[in-house]
DNA sequence: AGCACGCCGACT
DNA sequence: GTCGGCGTGCTC
C-alpha cells in the first residue's frame, strides 16, 4: 500500500504529493489525515497523509518511518477543504493543514549526533559534548566551531558517530499523578495499628472506589507523597499518570441561563433559522440586528436546536471582544459542552481545547478566527459574530477569509451560517440585497429602549471660537454632569501612544525610521521614539536633527496624552486607559475592565479595543475624540469603517435603564459616513457608499487583487513590478478586468525593504488563479535565493 | 527548507 | 593539487 504524503517543507518545489510505502504492520492502520514521520532526502521530517492507494507510478519508494497519531488529525473533510484553501489563496498545501491544527502539534526535527564507539576515541575538543551521555545536540556542536562539520563527517564516515534525525512534537500532555487500590486487597491486615495515616489512606481508597487524584488527596488527609510510595512499594496501591487538560478557566462557575422569551421580532427571525435545521439544507443568513437587539439569543437558540438533532455548532467571535462575558453567555447556556479557542490561551492550553474537539468531548467551540477549522464531523451551524470584522481576515499565508471557509463547511455538511452584525459589511450586505444570502433583519432593541442619541460636534468651529483644547466645550459639560451624577463615561479615541509624530517647528522635519519610510511615534513612558512597523526605537532627541533647533515638538494627540490633558482639564475624574500598551499583559484586559464595572473609576479612556462588548449599566455617555482620524487614510473602506466604528462605540451608551447619550467630535461633520450616524440609518449609508463604490469601481461591484512586491534594491522592485503588470496584462481579459501599477505602495519602505504593488480588479476572470499561479512560479526561483518577495491577496483588506 | 553536487578562484 | 566559496537542482 502507498500513502500519499505532503511533507513538511513549506517551499513550491515540495507543495505535492510524495509516494511512501506503508510497511505491512501498519496497512490498515496508516489512515488519511494523520501526521507520520518519512525520509526526505537524507533527512527525516513530518507529513500528512492525504490518501492511501495501492500502486506508485514511482519506482524508488521509501516506507513510512513512524506514525505520530493514533485517530487521524484531519478529517476527510478538511482535506478536502485544505486543497480548496490553497487553491483559493495561491498558498502551499502544507500551510493550509498547518492552519488545521494547534501549534502545539507542529513538530520540529531535531538532529543529534550519536556516540557509538567510547569518549577517547574522539578528539580532545569534541569529547566535551558527550561527557553526559551518548547524545549531543547537531547544533550545539556546530555552533562552537564551524570547522567541525568536515570532521563529524569524517568521523561518521569511520563508524564512530551517526547522525539522527529525531521528529518532536511541541506540546506535551499534561499528565497528574493517581492513585488506586491493587488487586490483593487481603494484605491491607498486614498495615500494624499504629500506621493510622497509611489506614486512613487505605479506607479512604476503598470508600471512593475509583482512582484518586495524588494531589488533591495529600491535601485533604494531610499526608505526604512519602507515604504514598510506601504504600505503593507494599504493593497495597498502585500509582499512575492520566492524561489531564489545562483548563484555562478552571475554578470560574458560571451561572446557568434557560433560553428567554424571544420578542415577536426576533421569532421571525428566528423561523428560517431553524427550518433550514430542519429541512438539513445549507442557507447564510445575514442577521442584521441593531446594537442591542438580542442577537446573542437568537444564536443560543439556534445551537441549541442543533445540538439536540446531535450535531455540533462553531461560533466565531473577533479576537479583541472574545471577553470572559461573551464566552460567559455561551458557558452559561451550554456548560461544559463548550471549547473556547483564542490567542489569549497558552499553546498547551489550545492543545487541550481542540483535543476536547477532536475526541469530541465537546459540542460547541467559541472562538477567534481559525476555530473555523475546529475538527467537528457533523457541524450543524456556523455563526459569525461581528461579521464585518476584518480580523476575520488573515493577512498571513495562506490569506484566508473565515466566511468563506464557513461557507465552504455550511455546503458540505449542508447546515446553516449566520453572519451576525449591527453594520454588516458592504459585500455582505449587497450579496444579502441580491438573494445570495437570506437577509434577517431585527430592527428594534430588546429592552424597546431608543437607540442613543447622537451629537456631532464641529470641531471646526470650537476652534473658530477660541477653544484650542482636544474637548469640545459641550463633552467636557457632559463629563462633568455625568461625575456629578454618579455615572459612567466612554471617550475613545483612535490611536496609541502619546503623539502621532514629532516635528521641528523651525524647519517642518519630522522623525522618520531609518528602515521604514513612516514617521516615528512618541512613546511618553519610556521618552522614546518608535516605529510601529519594524519596533526600531530612539531616544528622543533634544534637538531637530537637520536644523539643529530646540523647538521640536510633539504633534497629534494619543491615549497618553488625552489622559494628560483629562487629568488637567477634569482633575476630580478617576480614569482608566486602555490600549495595546496598558493591556499587554495576559489579564490586564479583564482586570481593567472589570474594575471598571465595579465603579472604580469615572472615565474610560481607550482606543479601538473598547468599542465591543462592552455592556456596563452605569455607561451613559460615550465621547468619540477624533471621528474623522480614520476617515482619511487611503483605502477604500475607511468610510464604511468609520460609520461602522461610530456605531459600534454609540452602542456602548445606554444599554439599560439609563438613557445614553453619544457626542462625536469631528472636522468632517458633513460627511455621511459620520452624519448618518446620528441617525443609526444603516440602509442610508450603504445606499450611499455603494454609489461610491460604483463610480470609483470597488468592491462589491469588482473583486480585488493586491499585488505586493518587496525587494532591498528600488531598480529591482521596480523592473519586476513592470514585468509582472505587462504579464497580467496579457494574460487577463482586458475588456473587463483593469490591470493598475505598479506604483509605490502607501508605505514605501519597511525594514529597508522597497514595496511596489499593483492592483487587479476585475468581476469574472476564469484565469485569474491559474495566471497569479504562473507569476508565483515564476519567480520561484529569485524568492528562493535572493532578497524578493512577491505577496499575493486576494480579496484584499490592508493596503500597506 | 536542507542538503549534495559541481564548478571556479585562492592557497599550502 | 586541494580547500572552500556558493549557484543549481532534488527530495517519493
Amino acid at each position: 500500500m502507498i500513502a500519499k504524503v505532503i511533507v513538511d517543507v513549506p517551499a513550491s518545489q515540495t507543495d505535492r504529493l510524495f509516494d511512501y510505502e506503508i510497511p505491512d504492520v501498519w496497512t490498515g492502520a496508516i489512515q488519511p489525515g494523520m501526521r507520520v514521520v518519512v525520509p526526505f532526502g537524507p533527512r527525516k521530517i513530518q507529513g500528512f497523509v492525504i490518501a492511501i492507494e495501492q500502486e506508485s507510478d514511482h519506482d524508488k519508494v521509501k516506507p513510512i518511518e513512524d506514525v505520530l497519531d493514533v485517530t487521524p488529525v484531519l478529517t476527510d473533510e478538511l482535506l478536502t477543504l485544505g486543497e480548496w484553501l490553497s487553491d483559493q489563496t495561491l498558498s502551499f498545501k502544507l500551510s493550509a493543514y498547518q492552519l488545521m491544527i494547534p501549534a502545539a502539534m507542529r513538530t520540529k526535527v531535531k538532529k543529534e549526533i550519536i556516540l557509538l564507539g567510547d569518549v577517547n576515541q574522539l578528539p580532545i575538543h569534541l569529547q566535551v559534548f558527550f561527557h553526559s551521555g551518548k547524545k549531543a545536540l547537531w547544533s550545539d556542536v556546530i555552533s562552537q566551531e564551524k570547522a567541525n562539520m568536515k570532521l563529524i563527517q569524517q568521523l561518521v564516515k569511520d563508524g564512530l558517530l551517526e547522525v539522527r534525525y529525531k521528529v518532536e512534537e511541541k506540546g506535551k500532555k499534561k499528565t497528574e499523578r493517581y492513585i488506586k487500590l491493587s488487586e490483593c486487597d487481603g494484605l491491607i491486615e498486614e498495615i500494624p495499628t499504629r500506621a493510622v495515616k497509611q489506614r486512613e489512606i487505605i479506607s479512604y481508597l476503598k470508600e471512593s472506589k475509583k482512582p484518586v487524584h495524588v494531589q488533591s488527596l495529600i491535601k485533604e488527609l494531610e499526608t505526604t507523597r512519602q507515604l504514598i510510595t510506601t504504600l505503593v512499594k507494599k504493593g497495597l496501591i498502585v500509582e499512575f499518570e492520566k492524561e489531564v487538560y489545562r483548563d484555562p478557566l478552571a475554578g470560574v462557575e458560571y451561572e446557568r441561563t434557560t433560553p428567554l422569551q424571544l420578542t415577536s421580532q426576533q421569532q421571525e427571525v428566528i423561523g428560517p433559522i431553524l427550518h433550514t435545521l430542519e429541512d438539513k439544507s445549507h442557507q447564510t443568513f445575514l442577521l442584521h440586528g441593531v446594537t442591542g437587539s438580542g442577537k446573542t439569543e437568537i444564536y443560543l437558540q439556534s445551537i441549541d436546536k442543533a445540538l439536540k438533532s446531535g450535531k455540533e455548532a462553531i461560533v466565531l467571535v473577533p479576537e479583541i471582544s472574545l471577553t470572559p462575558q461573551m464566552v460567559q453567555r455561551f458557558k452559561g447556556r451550554f456548560g461544559s459542552k463548550v471549547a473556547v479557542l483564542h490567542s489569549g490561551l497558552s499553546m498547551g492550553e489550545k492543545y487541550d481545547e481542540w483535543r476536547k474537539i477532536l475526541r469530541k468531548e465537546v459540542e460547541v467551540v467559541v472562538g477567534a478566527r481559525s476555530a473555523v477549522f475546529a475538527p467537528f464531523t457533523n457541524v450543524g451551524i456556523i455563526i459569525i459574530d461581528e461579521e464585518h470584522e476584518t480580523s476575520y481576515k488573515q493577512e498571513e499565508n495562506p490569506k484566508y477569509h473565515a466566511r468563506d471557509v464557513a461557507i465552504f463547511r455550511g455546503e458540505y455538511h449542508q447546515c446553516p451560517i449566520i453572519l451576525g452584525s449591527a453594520t454588516p459589511s458592504l459585500e455582505s450586505y449587497a450579496r444579502a440585497m441580491k438573494e445570495v444570502y437570506h437577509l434577517l433583519p431585527l430592527t428594534t432593541r430588546v429592552n424597546e429602549r431608543a437607540m442613543p442619541s447622537v451629537e456631532v460636534v464641529d470641531m471646526r468651529e470650537e476652534l473658530r471660537s477660541g477653544n484650542r483644547s482636544m474637548f469640545s466645550e459641550k463633552l467636557l459639560q457632559s463629563l462633568k454632569e455625568r461625575i456629578k451624577k454618579g455615572e459612567q463615561s466612554v471617550l475613545f479615541l483612535n490611536r496609541r501612544g502619546y503623539s502621532t509624530f514629532v516635528m521641528c517647528r523651525d524647519c517642518g522635519y519630522v522623525a522618520t525610521c531609518d528602515h521604514c519610510d513612516i514617521s516615528l511615534t512618541y512613546h511618553r513612558t519610556q521618552h522614546s521614539l518608535k516605529c510601529h512597523y519594524c519596533g526600531h526605537e530612539e531616544k528622543m532627541p533634544n534637538s531637530c536633527d537637520s536644523c539643529g533647533s530646540e523647538h521640536i515638538r510633539f504633534f497629534g494627540s494619543g491615549t497618553q496624552k488625552v489622559e494628560e490633558e483629562l487629568t488637567r482639564v477634569l482633575p476630580e475624574a478617576r480614569v482608566i486607559r486602555m490600549d495595546i500598551d496598558t493591556t499587554r499583559r495576559k489579564g490586564s484586559h479583564e482586570k481593567l475592565l472589570s474594575s471598571f464595572g465595579r465603579g472604580e473609576a469615572d472615565i474610560l479612556l481607550g482606543t479601538q479595543m473598547i468599542a465591543k462588548g462592552l455592556d456596563f449599566p452605569k455607561i451613559t455617555l460615550v465621547g468619540v475624540l477624533a471621528a474623522d482620524s480614520m476617515l482619511h487614510i487611503p483605502d477604500f473602506r475607511s468610510a464604511e469603517r468609520t460609520f461602522q466604528l461610530m456605531e459600534q462605540v454609540s452602542g456602548r451608551a445606554g444599554r439599560h435603564d439609563l438613557e445614553g447619550q453619544v457626542i462625536i467630535q469631528s472636522y468632517t461633520p458633513d460627511h455621511y459616513s459620520i452624519e448618518l450616524v446620528k441617525s443609526h440609518s444603516y440602509e442610508a449609508f450603504f445606499q450611499t457608499e455603494m454609489m461610491q463604490r460604483k463610480t470609483a469601481l470597488y468592491p462589491p461591484y469588482v473583486f480585488m487583487v493586491l499585488i505586493n512586491i518587496s525587494h532591498p534594491e528600488l531598480t529591482k522592485v521596480i523592473t519586476v513590478s513592470e514585468k509582472i503588470v505587462s504579464f497580467l496584462k496579457r494574460e487577463l481579459t482586458a475588456s473587463t478586468t483593469a490591470v493598475l501599477g505598479p506604483v509605490a505602495s502607501p508605505l514605501a519602505r519597511i525594514k529597508d525593504r522597497y514595496r511596489y504593488q499593483c492592483m487587479i480588479k476585475y468581476r469574472n476572470e476564469p484565469r485569474l488563479l491559474e495566471t497569479l499561479r504562473e507569476i508565483q512560479q515564476h519567480f520561484t526561483r529569485e524568492i528562493n535565493q535572493g532578497q524578493l518577495q512577491v505577496s499575493i491577496d486576494l480579496h484584499p483588506y490592508l493596503f500597506t
